[in-house]
DNA sequence: TTTTTTTAATGAACAGTGTTCATTACTTTT
DNA sequence: AAAAGTAATGAACACTGTTCATTAAAAAAA
């Protein structure tokens, strides 16, 4: 009675097709252009055939920002590794954030700025992939709590202090709100607020 | 000939009309709902004769957003009112910026987190608003500098981190991403951020 | 093998969006 | 009173997300 386990198979590996045409849709052509009848015309189905396989179209969102996370979260790991000193940790995390962000800024947009993804998550259910991610902060964080190297000794008003941070810095450069700054200084601004951010930080 | 200034006059009007309702539909339905449809219902005109004054929606959400800033700038003036301490100062910008935000979340949303406004400003046209909005927080923090009262001594890797962090800050919120955080720790957690932030930045 | 049942895919439609344009209604000028 | 100019609109176009009755294909039962 393999038959019904062909056919399940043969079902994900359809919804699999459907995703990937989602993303590659979502990244090349943002949120707004990025369409049911869009997605539908790269994997060569009819719109309503999408709705066989997703709820609606925040739930696809909801699954292409799952893969963003599954690719930052490797990110950050591919960061610190062979890496010791917590605050070096920290600032290599932060660069890959922003690299992350800067280099895929319509993931980026999907997974931190716009709402859609989020309302597929039910009221009491859990946003696991960003906790997940988070996780990865905050253990960073703790060790620099533990040795003493940084001036905040919460963990939530660090983590939050830290992410903050990092998220307005990339997202209103995604957002073109940096036009306040002169053009060519933008960059290097950035980089010198990271380094400098860290330097506040930091215990002497 | 004062008739075609009653006429110009007329069209102002009715221009200020439309903008109202713009602000309103926006206010109270946020972006996606606020539709020309329904702006256009709202002042009882047919969607039509919105173009005949403004030549897109996205020239509608600046001149919306540029309101937005008049009651931020605003907001931020009251803030420091009689206030002589620079540092004191940024504290309570910070805090006028915050409330402004978890207040008016759908305008600071046009203002800061929308890509629609500022696609109506032109390559090499300037972001007005954004500019005499973002000169407060420059004086404050030039002030900081020359009484040699924080720890950053270039003017634009201050105003950038700190823009950003508050952005950021508000902008997480606005957004659901603080899912990561308990729910009835999250407004706490949001100041004591702000707390901790001008702490590190202040000089011993 | 033929018939019935189950499953998968779709075309067409609905209600909504921003936007355009020929046509109508109204004002001002001649 | 007729002509010219301006303001407002209804209807349409090309989109959007989503639904549903109908069709095509595969599996199960006869």
């Amino acid at each position: 009675m393999g038959i019904t386990e062909r056919k399940e198979r043969e079902r994900q590996e359809v919804r699999s097709l459907i995703l990937e045409a989602a993303q590659q849709a979502f990244i090349e052509d943002g949120y707004e252009k990025a369409s049911i009848r869009a997605i539908a015309d790269r994997v060569e189905y009819s719109p309503a055939t999408i709705y066989l396989y997703f709820k609606d179209k925040s739930e696809i969102f909801f699954a292409v920002h799952e893969l963003g996370f599954e690719k930052l979260i490797n990110q950050l790991l591919d960061a610190v590794e062979g890496i010791e000193n917590p605050i070096e940790k920290l600032r290599q995390q932060g660069y890959a954030y922003m690299n992350f962000a800067l280099e895929n800024p319509e993931m980026y947009d999907l997974m931190f700025i716009q709402n859609a993804p989020m309302e597929a998550i039910f009221e009491n259910e859990e946003w696991v992939c960003g906790h997940r991610c988070f996780e990865h902060l905050c253990d960073t964080v703790q060790q620099c709590i533990d040795n003493k190297l940084i001036k905040i000794s919460v963990l939530g008003v660090a983590t939050m202090s830290i992410w903050s941070f990092m998220h307005g810095l990339v997202s209103l450069k995604i957002r073109n709100r940096f036009k306040t700054f002169p053009q060519e200084h933008i960059q290097n601004l950035m980089s010198a607020s990271v380094e400098q951010m860290i330097a506040l930080l930091q215990n002497d």
